[in-house]
RNA sequence: GCGGGAAUAGCUCAGUUGGCAGAGCAUCAGCUUCCCAAGCUGAGGGUCGCGGGUUCGAAUCCCGUUUCCCGCUCCA
């Protein structure tokens, strides 16, 4: 472990070292869990993302794309249960140093209370035989009573304070029930703490006036309330999906693992939009299709594996993630989840607008079921880094540090070098660059010795270096130099674009599909 | 949020008992050089994370604070 944690440390100066990536408002000492993409960094994450859009949308004809803003109405978040859902009050018992949900103890105080008056019935029960009335127990009883009235009463007091967000009631429940800590037995308890998932803000210039929103936790409701734009507009019949990418944002607790959870995050998502009753078979088609688009970057198959929940969200039907083998163990990486009718159901409640298909098949009409693939962009990017990240030791006993990255993933196609600074062969290379820039993301430069250039292009994933030499001059041929192998082959100029065209095809990745 | 550790040049780090702020690499300029971090010459680069305190004197000792790493915790 001691040697993975040594290459998380490895890959983050890696990143800051080489230009992809910088903690956030680095001058001023930083911000917690924010981090800025560099030069390398934003090519190699476009290029992520370009693959991804490539094969949900492009690839797919019964996809489309969309971009919805950040902000959305205020009750959006009502009907997809992000409001309540993520409001949840926090308490740390301060000699164990464990932290609980708050309602989770008084809840789980209550349901004890409720074992002890079941515990009383039961033995009644064994006691009376056949003649046990037991309705009459349950009324009569002086220990039940005093039990059921206890539970009544907290449950009052508790459901007015949740009601109120009284948090300084929340904790005096706590303290008056006696509740201790599992760990500590002890009631040494801090202040209840709200933990809001959501960022919010205000709309409006006059703040008085001003409305809350809040900063989007995930991009899948701007998909869900343009559902029927999309349907309609685009004239499409069901099954088919609508495929989004873009900023959310989450004040998680604890942000940390580098770009792994941070607080503002990239997402692409893709709702598809099912008959119900069919569900289960697409949620079983994506989680096949999804994992096929990871193992196609050609990393060992074993880094990847499936996560199946038992435990579902309050919308879902099936969930699984796709985990990585991240240099801290194995993570979610991409979520598949049968979601059901939850929220297009909920956005026709809260909305009153409806929001079904009709199918001319069955010839009527339905709120489809929604299968949904999420993946974070900058987990997606942290994955193909640390599967990427390689320190070779040469035969000369000279060390090597290269990024193997999918060459058409990789930030810089191709540096063009002249070996030497001088005899018309930076003239020479000037050109090829030019003919290549347009069609790819390439690299000039005349300084320093051919090695130390090859190892700084190493560094950042080129796969490939094309040398202009003294022999270029003579019969207009250059070498191009593979990444991985450090191999030269000796070319004709006029051959360059096409070897490069090809070996960093999207396309003939995206036909493995 | 709690506990532990760390912070000195762009990077990796040294800095003795509290006594002039250092090295290697990198960067820039020049020379040299026909293929894997080569060599030579020169230059630039620092509020020792930040703020207090102790002291004649603090990178060094004490207190606070910020950021990062590890563990706990949380995770639609």
């Amino acid at each position: 472990m001691a040697g993975n944690d040594d290459l998380l440390k490895k890959i983050i100066s890696h990143c800051k070292e080489y230009g992809f990536i910088f903690p956030s408002s680095e001058i001023y000492d930083g911000l917690s869990a924010v981090y800025d993409y560099g030069q390398n960094g934003v090519e190699l994450k476009n290029n992520i993302r370009n693959y991804w859009w490539k094969a949900m949308v492009q690839a797919n004809e019964n996809i489309r794309g969309l971009d919805t803003a950040i902000f959305m109405h205020p009750l959006t978040w009502k009907a997809s249960g992000h409001t309540d859902a993520f409001n949840d009050p926090l308490i740390d018992n301060k000699d164990s140093k464990k932290r609980y949900r708050a309602d989770v103890l008084i809840e789980d105080h209550l349901s004890k209370i409720g074992e002890k008056i079941e515990k009383e019935v039961a033995k009644a029960r064994e006691r009376f035989g056949p003649a046990f009335n037991e309705a009459q127990f349950r009324s009569t009883n002086p220990r039940v009573l005093e039990n059921q009235k206890k539970k009544d009463e907290i449950s009052t007091q508790f459901a007015a304070a949740m009601e109120q967000n009284n948090l300084a009631e929340v904790r005096q429940i706590i303290l008056d029930c006696g509740i201790v800590c599992p760990v500590s037995g002890s009631r040494n308890w801090t202040d209840v703490r709200q933990f809001n998932l959501m960022f919010s803000t205000r709309v409006g210039s006059v703040s008085e006036e001003a409305e809350t929103i809040y900063l989007r936790p995930e991009t899948a409701q701007g998909i869900f309330v343009n559902f029927l734009n999309v349907q309609k507009t685009g004239r499409m019949k069901i099954p088919f999906g609508i495929a989004q990418t873009g900023k959310a944002f989450r004040n998680e607790i604890v942000a940390r693992q580098f770009i792994f959870r941070m607080r503002e995050f990239e997402q692409m998502e893709m709702q598809f939009f099912v008959k119900p009753g069919t569900e289960m078979d697409w949620y079983s088609h994506w989680k096949e299709k999804r994992m096929k688009w990871h193992h196609t970057l050609g990393f060992p198959a074993a880094n990847y594996r499936f996560h199946d929940h038992i435990k579902l969200a309050h919308y879902a039907s099936a969930a699984c993630d796709i985990e990585f083998s991240f240099p801290f163990g194995f993570k979610e990486l991409e979520g598949i989840h049968s979601r059901t009718d939850f929220d297009l159901k909920n956005h026709e409640k809260f909305s009153g607008k409806k929001l079904q298909y009709f199918d001319p098949e069955l010839n009527e009409s339905y709120v489809p079921y929604v299968v949904e693939t999420s993946i974070g962009l900058d987990r997606m990017f942290l994955a193909i880094l640390s599967a990427a990240y390689r320190e070779e030791q040469m035969e000369d006993n000279a060390a090597r540090v290269v990024l193997n990255i999918p060459p058409f993933l990789s930030p810089v196609k191709a540096a063009i070098l002249p070996l030497l600074n001088k005899d018309r062969l930076p003239e020479k290379g000037m050109e090829i660059y030019r003919s290549l820039r347009l069609s790819h993301n390439c690299y000039y430069e005349e300084k320093d010795t051919i090695g130390r250039r090859y190892r700084r292009q190493d560094a950042i994933g080129t796969p490939y270096c094309i040398t202009i030499d003294h022999q270029t001059l003579a019969d207009d041929t250059v070498t191009i130099r593979e990444r991985d192998t450090m191999k030269q082959e000796r070319i004709p100029v006029n051959k360059v674009a096409g070897i490069i065209d090809e070996r960093v095809s999207i396309e003939k990745v995206l036909a493995l599909l």
